[in-house]
DNA sequence: AATTTGACAGCGA
DNA sequence: GTCGCTGCCAAAT
């Protein structure tokens, strides 16, 4: 399995409502430069199935390049799903971030080792 | 096969 | 809190 197929794997778990971070993604593939997972999400902008709107950097801020409008389009996006913001620049974390269940981690980890 | 190019994160100043 | 530098992955050319 490519890096960028365990990106779309990935992200397309997070539910409505909620993100997930750079660095998590990056983490749970195993990939160890995150700038990897947005180029995956820039190449193959599929937003069917891949929800890369609930992506956002670690401290909450949205990256620079969406590529369906930008970062306002983004936050729009989000907003209609119920995402939380500390500030029109931050998404509350503390309340939306999605935390990969147990089981989903492993079950993740184990179709990556493929 | 070598070079370029990014949707980032972490750290020091 | 901000600015600049560095780390170093994968895909496309």
């Amino acid at each position: 399995m490519t890096p960028f197929e365990k990106v779309y794997k990935l992200v397309s778990f997070v539910p409505k409502g909620k993100v997930i971070t750079y660095k998590k993604v990056a983490e749970i593939a195993g990939i160890k430069d995150v700038r990897v997972i947005g180029f995956a999400l820039n190449k193959n902008k599929n937003p069917k199935k891949i929800p890369c709107h609930r992506v956002v950097k670690s401290d909450g801020t949205f990256a620079t390049g969406y590529a369906f409008g930008g970062k306002r389009a983004q936050k729009q996006k989000l907003i209609n799903e119920g995402v939380k913001f500390l500030n029109p620049e931050t998404v509350d974390l503390k309340r939306s971030l999605f935390k990969v269940p147990f089981n989903l981690e492993i079950y993740l980890r184990v179709i990556f080792l493929r």
